[in-house]
Order: structure tokens, then C-alpha cells, then sequence
DNA sequence: TTACATATGCTCGATACCGCACAGACATAG
DNA sequence: CTATGTCTGTGCGGTATCGAGCATATGTAA
């Protein structure tokens, strides 16, 4: 299965009206994504916004004492490079490829450029921005008040809702770091899953198994996110002949 | 004490030059903000925007279970109600009034309408939305990282910073709540405090002795915060004459 | 095929936090 | 001044999660 690249392949990009998409089509730069690669660092001016198509990238922070969380996750449903148009540049966040495939990326100089239109791109990115707020918000509450093994289907949940294929290529201590807990409760609640015949894994290689499993013993957020990520974006018309 | 009102208690108002503030201005309306009245519930389409004066609003999500939990509070330093301009008109949080005081209200299609000027105002409120994502993602990594004692400090620091005087009119019960954890775990982690003189309290009111006490306890994420804040809002010009 | 690095499984004690129950202290309205 | 409701303090056992250490399994490369 190799399907040719398209910018289309981001729903964003596939969102915006031909006379817009087409200005900054010649803009768009096809860029490979490989696990663990660092889009940016906390502080680090950002260079360029980047629309993933099959990449899942982990916006996440890392605690002084080297500890980290994730904040939220960006797929072909998103950008990673917010700050760029909202205006701060930078964030105290990083931004790590958690899922490697390609990106199309975009010099934030055309980006700032197309939001400052005011137009469609601008509607788009703002209700893609507020998205990723109640991503951020619900996450927070989430860490709170669910356990490992909730978090964990609401990570492998939406993780696979951004994922080209069933299967996802990550090791449990990666997960592990991710939600901001020990390997080895990463370990045990995906044991338990397994057990249930939800998902198989092997070193690395997660496979779901039965989707409404998972569903069955996620939390809340995961459907409320997933609710406001439709909302906000439902209306989006695609271009005509994707 | 008894300053008079003004608009200007509002930094993001302050920062409004003239002419843009002038045109607002005459919609401005001076609302009284009751402890524990809810702006706005999950789903509930906003009517207003309010840039609090005096008042501290704290934004939450609810569980289904009824657990609660703090992704950020907003004081004179913002608005509630980012909604609005990013698009979604709705959130699934709540917004609820946690210190009594003032806030002036602007109806929401006149500030859609100021926003799509794409003026300075539309610039400083996307920065300020930048501040609060800060905030949200600093939660929730704090949320899993930190003790209760530590996150007790932020809290009382972020709050401190937004309240015109020294002392909190708070009880244990409702920190517990913003916090998310029981109510035990705040007259813990404050009993420890006081001991150590950084704070007195009696029944409801809180009063901080010795910031820097504070300041020493609490976790990296108020300063991150902080900074982050200070960095996006820094340069906002107060219009002449405040 | 073998060696090696790495991913996963398991155990143990420690601890932060929870849930519950109840006692005492305080503020304020009558 | 007293009664009442609210706020705070404390103790108890229970549990999820942590931290560390080590055993075992499994890919991969020599």
C-alpha cells in the first residue's frame, strides 16, 4: 500500500477553497517525519508550521526534572505551529514525532501571511486552535481525576483515529512517557487489555483488535473531545474531486 | 477602599489604544460577579464576554462523576469568553466566579465585531488565548507531576497575583474543588503552610504572609506561567493617563 | 546461528492520596 | 447569648501508583 502524497491527505489543507489552497499550494514542502524528531523545543523560535498526513506529533512538556506529560496530539486533522499566528512564537512546550510519516510544511512567514487574509484560513485555523484547547483542558482534568488504564484507551483511541492503519508502532515506555507514568503501568493496563482481547502486542507493535472493547472502558474524554473536534470542524467543505 | 470603577482595572482593556477603546467603550457594561455564579455551563451558548476587574473566574470541566477540575483561571489580566472570537461559541467547560468582585461585559457580537477589525485588539486577545493555552498545558503536566502542596502554591500564587488585596476569601472546601482533590488533602498541605508561616487562615479567608515561602515551595509551573504571561503581554502600551 | 540490545513481565516495599466518619471550633443570625 | 450551620482537624483503612531491581522474551545484526 504506497498511496501517493497529497496535501489533501491533511483535512485542513483539504478545507480550504481552491483559490486559497492553490496561493499557497507552490508553498507546501513535503517533509518525512521520523520517530522522536523534535518539530521544536521549549523557547525555540518555530521556522515553519507543519500539516501532518500520516505523522502523529505529541505537543507535550517536559518538567524540570525531566519528567513529562502530554498536552495533546496533532494528526492530519491538525497543525502543529499555533503560536505562529496567534502570535507568541514560541511556547514552553516541545513538539516530538510520536508516530513517524510525512508532514507538509509550510515557512511560518506564508502562514502568518494567509491568517492575516482573514478569510477561510483564518476561520479554520482559530476553530482548529479551540479544538486543541479543549484537547488541552480535558487532558488536564483527565490526569486528574482518571485512571492509567482509562488514560490509555483514550490515548490508543485517539492515537488511532489519526492512524493511517490498525496497527501502531510504539513501545510501551514511549506510551509510558507519553501519558507521564511508569513503563510498567503502561504494562499492566495494556496486559489487562490484551487479556480482554481488545489489543495485541508485541515489542513495539500495538494492534487494536476490537475497537468498541476499547471504547467500552475509556473515560468520558475521549468522547467529549472527539464530540468538540466534530463540532468545531463538521463544516468543512472539501474541495471538489477529492 | 473604594477606588472608583474603571475599564482600566482590565489590562486588556487598559492596553486599547484610544480610538479602538473609545469605540467599545460606550458598550462596556459594569457587572457585580457573585462567589460561585457560573458565566457559562457545558455547551451553553455565550452571550457576553467579561473582562473582570476584581473578579477571579476559574474555567473547570465536570465529570460525569461530578469530580471537577481547575485548566485555568482568568482575573484582570484577561477575558472570559475566547470562544467567541475563535469560533466555537461554545466550550465544554464551565466558567465560574471563585473571588467575588467586578467585571465589565461586552456583548459578543460587538466584540466578534472589534475582533474582525483585525486590529491590535484582535491581536492582543489571540495572545492572551496563546497565555491561557500555557496555562491549560502547564495544568495538566503539573496535574500529574506535583504534589498537592505544590500545586496548593501555584494556585494560591496565580490567584494572589489577580486579587487586589493579601488576603483570599476562600475555603479549603472550594480549593479542593479547583484543584481537584479532597478537601482533607488542602487543610493538609495548608496546615503545613501555615506552620511554616508562609499563610494564616481562619474560616474561609486566607491570608498570605510571606510570599516568598510560597515561592519556594511551589513547582516550576508557576513561573513557566508567569513568564509566559509577562512574555506574550509584555509590550502592551497602557493608553496614556492611567 | 549466535550475540546483543531492547522490550516486556514480575515482585517488593514505600507513599501519596482517597473515602469515610466524626469531633471540635468558629461565625453569625435570631 | 445561644443555637445552628459551616468550616476545619484528625484518624482509619484501602488503593493506585511509584521506584527500583531483576528476570525473561524477542527482534536484529554480526
Amino acid at each position: 500500500m504506497r498511496l501517493p502524497h497529497s496535501p489533501n491527505q491533511n483535512h485542513l489543507l483539504a478545507a480550504l477553497p481552491a483559490t486559497d489552497f492553490e496561493r499557497v499550494a507552490a508553498h507546501l514542502e513535503l517533509v518525512a517525519m521520523p520517530l522522536g524528531e523534535y518539530l521544536y523545543e521549549p523557547d525555540e523560535q518555530l521556522r515553519h508550521a507543519y500539516f501532518p498526513t500520516t505523522a502523529i506529533v505529541s505537543l507535550h512538556y517536559v518538567t524540570e526534572s525531566g519528567a513529562s506529560a502530554e498536552t495533546a496530539g496533532v494528526g492530519n486533522e491538525g497543525v502543529v505551529g499555533i503560536a505562529l499566528f496567534m502570535g507568541g512564537d514560541t511556547t514552553p512546550s516541545s513538539a516530538m514525532v510520536q508516530t513517524a510519516g510525512f508532514a507538509y510544511r509550510l515557512e511560518s512567514r506564508i502562514l502568518k501571511q494567509e491568517f492575516n487574509r482573514a478569510g477561510l484560513m483564518q476561520n479554520l485555523l482559530l476553530r482548529y486552535t479551540q479544538a486543541l484547547m479543549t484537547q488541552m483542558s480535558l487532558t488536564a482534568a483527565c490526569n486528574r481525576h482518571h485512571s492509567i488504564e482509562q488514560r490509555l484507551c483514550r490515548w490508543l483511541l485517539l492515537t488511532l483515529d489519526r492512524a493511517p492503519a490498525q496497527e501502531l508502532v510504539i513501545t510501551q515506555e514511549q506510551i509510558a512517557i507519553m501519558l507521564g507514568v511508569r513503563r510498567e503501568g503502561i504494562t499492566d493496563a495494556a496486559g489487562n487489555l490484551q487479556r480482554a482481547g481488545n489489543i495485541h502486542y508485541r515489542r513495539g507493535h500495538i494492534t487494536v483488535l476490537d475497537r468498541s472493547g476499547l471504547e467500552a472502558s475509556v473515560c468520558e474524554c475521549y468522547g467529549v473531545v472527539k464530540k468538540e473536534f466534530g463540532r468545531l470542524l463538521c463544516d468543512v467543505q472539501y474541495r471538489k474531486g477529492l
